[in-house]
RNA sequence: GGAGCUGUCGUCUAGUGGUUUAGGACACAUGCCUGUCACGCAUGAGAUCGCGGGUUCAAAUCCCGCCAGCUCCGCCA
């Protein structure tokens, strides 16, 4: 079918006899002669047909057109010096065809693949395998491609086994929607599909299996967005005998080797980590972007006794004052300080402040007046302010104050662009709390997910306030996307059950869902931990793109449906009673 | 569940109440063209203006509802 690629093709092929195949790309008809572009994976060729040398291809090639599928055969010769073209790398030879063959025709395409960057995605996603014959799609995929062959040549090398688990597994109803299988040797009985393999990857650790890894396939019945899909790709990993650092060290292993082999990028060893506490704290967020300055600032203390009143009240609530510099408020008009503040609402704060400090070092703001001279030093001194600095300021409770002025920081970022944006930053979040007050539900739930081990130095509080507890997990962070989670996990069976317990879940609910995990903690379970890493978002990050739907090859819209299959999709009343299913009538719902 | 943005030939778009027989570019078809590579030139075909209702003498344009796509909040143990 071909002796060689058409991206390989270049001047030291001139004189060779070749055979190519293809897809037909842009086509330039003379009249007398014909050029056409021949497409594979590889790269881009230029045929060139020729009636004086060989009138028959000539007389095919007037028939093809776009994405025509063809094989040719013919001389690799030298353009002469004006026809060369510096663009592609096989520009300074073309074919002239000898024969040609037409394998397969094709209508013409809904979209010509150059315009790929202007059409509207829901197009795109119709017609995917259009799309995919993109450069840039190839790239993606491939790049994804690499980057699991990069995981699975280095977890082999140090010692770990690709084990499947189920995907038709047991719904488990704490954590996200499970998307559910009918089965239909046991009618009224469902599967689940798996929200990730976490369960048997402990219990593969119960069995000595000592270190595992899976590229898992994941299912999430929860609403989509740029960076999520109701099924994603985890690569999931598990090792027994470890602490936290002992799979953190492993992990960063494994980046600085997919990126130095597939990006060959050298990333900085060890990375850095940050405390729960003091990323929210600092960055307002628990998936900082390290790639910019702007830290949070706490400025409590100088407003203990202020005249302003929203700061006081603040205060007296135990709530925080807390700020962020800028370096010049020339880059802010009247009506972006205005947005900034309608921003700093829409994140839930009940405010904020700004500040200018003018040429004289006077601080010009809608408060200056109720400024006392003891605070205005303060400020001064405490932020290190200079000249032309814009000082904004959001009181509030402590968490709402953090997570307001996390968001009014990349808010700033972007358009201050100040984001490095060929940096790979990784950074360790850890220390997380264990369980968290979930105020819709009325109820404590993991930060994390049940099987985390708290830790040591706080699980003293267990018993009386739960919401002290520390866990052992840990987060992995680049760019400000939070593409991994992970922890010590739990291997005591009584320590398993109290935390269901404090979780609220009764004795009854324990036995059915997770009734075969406890059993199986009661056999000998080592001490083991792991993490997972929500591949797609890496990737993404790798390709620089937007969404994680350009680096998966069939994606489903936002409303999960899958454009080009038309997925998900009735199916017959015959297979319905096979899985004894009646379905209910829209009038029949609330 | 909620908020916002978008929807006009195959594709990208112009059009904010009558100038519209809805304009352009690319793609497509036909013809001409032996050096193009975003080929060129000429001619032509191609649009239920997302769907339904309303206001108006008159609606792509204004109003209401719905649908679809996207972004975000909730949600994602």
């Amino acid at each position: 079918m071909r002796t060689n690629l058409c991206g390989e093709i270049n001047k030291e092929f001139a004189g060779k006899e070749v055979t190519l195949s293809g897809w037909v790309g842009r086509r330039r008809d003379h009249g007398k002669l014909i050029f056409l572009d021949l497409r594979d994976f590889s790269g881009v060729v230029q045929l060139v047909f020729n009636p004086g040398i060989n009138k028959n291809p000539y007389t095919t090639a007037k028939d093809v057109r776009s994405e025509y599928v063809i094989k040719i055969s013919g001389k690799v010769t030298n353009r002469s010096k004006d026809t060369i073209n510096p663009s592609i790398p096989s520009g300074e030879v073309e074919i002239v065809v000898k024969d040609i063959k037409i394998f397969s025709k094709a209508k013409t395409p809904p979209f010509l693949l150059e315009d790929r960057s202007k059409v509207e995605e829901n197009t795109r996603l119709k017609y995917r395998y259009i799309d995919l014959r993109t450069r840039q799609m190839q790239e993606n995929i491939r790049l994804r491609h690499n980057v699991t062959d990069a995981t699975r040549k280095y977890f082999n090398s140090k010692g770990f086994l690709e084990i499947e688990t189920p995907i038709m597994a047991k719904s488990t109803p704490e954590g996200a929607r499970d998307f559910l299988v009918p089965s239909r040797m046991n009618p009224g009985k469902f599967y689940a599909l798996p929200q990730s393999p976490q369960l048997f990857k402990q219990i593969l650790m119960f069995s000595g299996f000592d270190r595992c890894y899976q590229i898992a396939r994941c299912f999430r019945d929860e609403d989509l967005r740029a960076d999520r899909q109701p099924e994603f790709t985890q690569i999931d990993m598990e090792m027994t005998f470890v602490e936290a650092d002992d799979v953190m060290e492993i992990m960063e292993g494994l980046f600085s080797h997919i990126f130095k082999e597939v990006l060959n990028k050298e990333v900085k060893l060890p990375f850095k980590r940050i405390r729960w506490k003091d990323s929210m704290e600092t960055y307002g967020t628990d998936k900082p972007d390290l790639r910019f300055g702007l830290p949070i600032k706490d400025i409590s203390g100088l407003f203990r006794n202020s005249e302003i009143k929203i700061f006081k009240d603040v205060l007296k609530n135990n709530g925080a004052v807390k700020s962020i510099v800028v370096n010049d408020y020339l880059d802010f008009t009247r009506k972006e300080l205005g947005h900034l503040v309608e921003t700093a609402r829409k994140f839930g704060a009940g405010g904020l402040v700004w500040i200018k400090i003018d040429e004289n070092m006077n601080l010009q703001s809608p408060i200056s007046k109720f400024l006392s001279d003891t605070e205005k030093e303060g400020l001064i001194k405490a932020l290190s302010l200079k000249e032309k600095n814009l000082l904004l300021i959001v009181a509030d409770k402590f968490i709402t104050a953090c997570q307001t002025l996390g968001m009014i920081r990349k808010h700033l970022a972007r358009k201050l662009k100040l984001i490095r944006a060929d940096e790979f930053n990784f950074v360790w979040v850890y220390d997380f709390p264990l369980f968290e007050w979930d105020e819709k539900e009325k109820r404590i739930t993991p930060v994390h997910h049940p099987f985390t081990k708290p830790d040591e130095n706080t699980a003293g509080y267990l018993d009386s306030e739960p919401l002290k507890v520390n866990s052992m997990a840990y987060d992995i962070v680049l760019n400000g996307v939070e593409i991994g989670g992970g922890s010590i996990r739990i291997n005591d069976v009584n320590l398993q059950k109290k935390i269901f317990k404090i979780l609220k879940l009764d004795e009854k609910k324990i036995r059915e869902n997770f009734g075969f995990f406890t059993r199986a903690l009661e056999y000998g379970a080592p001490p083991h931990g792991g993490i997972a890493i929500g591949m797609d978002r890496l990737i993404m990050l790798m390709a620089k793109v937007k969404s994680i739907r350009e680096v998966i090859a069939f994606p489903k819209t936002q409303s999960a449906v899958c454009m080009l299959t038309d997925s998900p999709s009735s199916v017959t009343d015959e297979q319905l009673k096979e899985v004894s299913i009646d379905i209910m009538e829209e009038d029949g719902q609330e």
